[in-house]
DNA sequence: ACTATCATTCATAAAAACAGAACGAAATAA
DNA sequence: TTATTTCGTTCTGTTTTTATGAATGATAGT
């Protein structure tokens, strides 16, 4: 829990100061003295530990930390104000923000097709965060972000506040190079092949690595990578046989740059979207389900 | 200039009663007494002029307009909580953070090139704000973003602030379906194609509009689209020909299912990276145009 | 050196936040 | 049903915070 003694009218006073860098203008600006300005914004100071302006003559020049204070407190009263434009002025925002976080490991084809969706549709202001899966689930109940795309699903534990829908179930294939000679998973087929393949920890590898056992075979691996764009880009410069969702290798495959030569029977890669269970819904988000499902 | 006078202290406890529900939980948990907490959200309530809670019985349910600010004041109250940390307590945050804003009408092939470059390079978290061109540089200005990347450069009057730096000049091509016999823009070859352009206000649809008037000739005009993705759409789909810079449908081309007819003589976009100039630099970002420069 | 400008300091006044008791309404239990 | 507990609200006086204005000190410009 955030215990949270910052005193936010001291830093609002500092963020003012700091973007005019002028004491007196700014107390005018803010009908206050400066007396009040100089005292509240020292206390600040005195909390923070460090100081946020260095005093060059008269002149109040801002320091490093002062500087990322200004910043941190540009996007607070930024944030602030716009809850003041929507709940004390009515002003319902005029352009629909949508803030979706997605696995930094998830296929960038994937995100692109579902974002495309809503980006031609309307004018609406997407942001894109790319983040760890715990990071996703954090900032979906901070409501940092509205609605997160990944390849796991929510654990069971707390699953009332969490909404997970199934998005898309990939078929996952055995890609690489074209003008290689391979229909099935036997060694005589598999001898001297390179392999580019996900991490153990992942649905994939294992559905591959039992794969492999029941032909009683051990692939030699070249690399391992859970990050979808860098297995792409493995599989395409290395000239290595890579184990791959489709969709993450769409481009290549359909330009003739690489080759599906088996897809996995059973396997796939799952990608979902889950949304924490709201009161009152996002417009945005309850139109790209509803494409969706 | 904004003024303010929301009182943030109000609108933390507010924040905190809205999570748990409950007040003389959160009473003990903030250290205050309950009649502290009522009587400071019910002033918030007076401020806003609509109530945040609806009181069910000896329960407090969030009003649409509660859940709102709460969600607001959950985004604010971590930026608070990140600020903390970084001055207070001096923890650098572990995981780097770089928010990068991009035109909406931009070609999403070239936006990843660009993170592509740092995506794969380290753990950073990257967010990616879409927006139109005002918007990109108010958040630029407000440090909502650290970088922005436009397709039009910024305007002379307030330069200084600015630090914009030419990332690519891209070709421009009319393209099309294969299998068309064009040349030259002579109106020979072009009698019954449809065009797909750019919208008149756009430097490249002026580009094109003076070679078009060299030759003496009108084009037949069946979409304008300022966004690249819907231009690349329009493009794939309509069968008709298009003015678009080849890296907008540079998987098209590669891929066969469209062709460069021809380039345009002298006529490019451009892409631009715009910063703030800034006394402490963002180390992410520096390495970004470090390596692009 | 003189003056105007600007930030700081200090004493004091105004405003706010606060705790605690009293109150009332609604669940819970007997 | 009635008693009891729980929990939010209201009211009162007290404490703490914030604000003011004058005094102070320091610096840039003339």
């Amino acid at each position: 829990m955030i215990v949270c003694d910052m005193n936010y009218k001291h830093l609002f006073y500092f963020w003012h100061v700091a973007e005019s860098g002028h004491l007196t203008q700014t107390a005018q600006k803010l009908h206050v003295s400066q007396s009040a300005l100089s005292a509240q914004i020292k206390q600040l100071e005195e909390w923070f530990g460090t100081p946020l302006f260095e005093r060059q003559g008269r002149q109040l020049v801002l320091t490093e930390a002062g500087y990322i204070a200004r910043q941190y407190a540009s996007r607070i009263f930024h944030e602030g104000e716009s809850l003041i434009k929507q709940l004390k002025h009515g002003q319902t925002s005029d352009d629909v923000v949508i803030r979706i976080g997605h696995a930094s490991t998830m296929s960038r084809n994937f995100v692109e097709a579902f974002i495309n969706d809503l980006v031609h549709q309307q004018k609406v202001n997407y942001r894109l965060h790319s983040m760890t899966p715990d990071q996703l689930f954090n900032e979906l109940a901070n409501h940092q972000i509205d609605i997160a795309l990944a390849n796991t699903n929510v654990r069971g534990s707390d699953k009332q506040l969490w909404q997970s829908r199934l998005l898309a179930r990939q078929p996952v294939s055995v890609i690489g190079p074209v003008g290689r000679d391979i229909e099935r998973l036997t060694s005589e087929a598999l001898v001297g092949q390179n392999w580019v393949l996900p991490p153990e920890n992942m649905p994939l590898r294992s559905a591959f690595d039992m794969l492999s056992a029941e032909y009683n075979w051990q692939p030699r691996v070249l690399a391992e990578a859970d990050d979808m764009a860098m297995l792409r880009l493995l599989a395409r410069d290395t000239g290595a046989l890579a184990v791959i969702p489709d969709v993450v290798v769409r481009d290549e495959l359909t330009g003739g740059q690489l080759k599906r030569y088996l897809t996995l029977p059973n396997v796939f890669e799952h990608f979902y979207a889950i949304t924490l269970k709201r009161p009152f819904e996002h417009p945005m988000v309850a139109q790209l389900l509803q494409r969706f499902g």
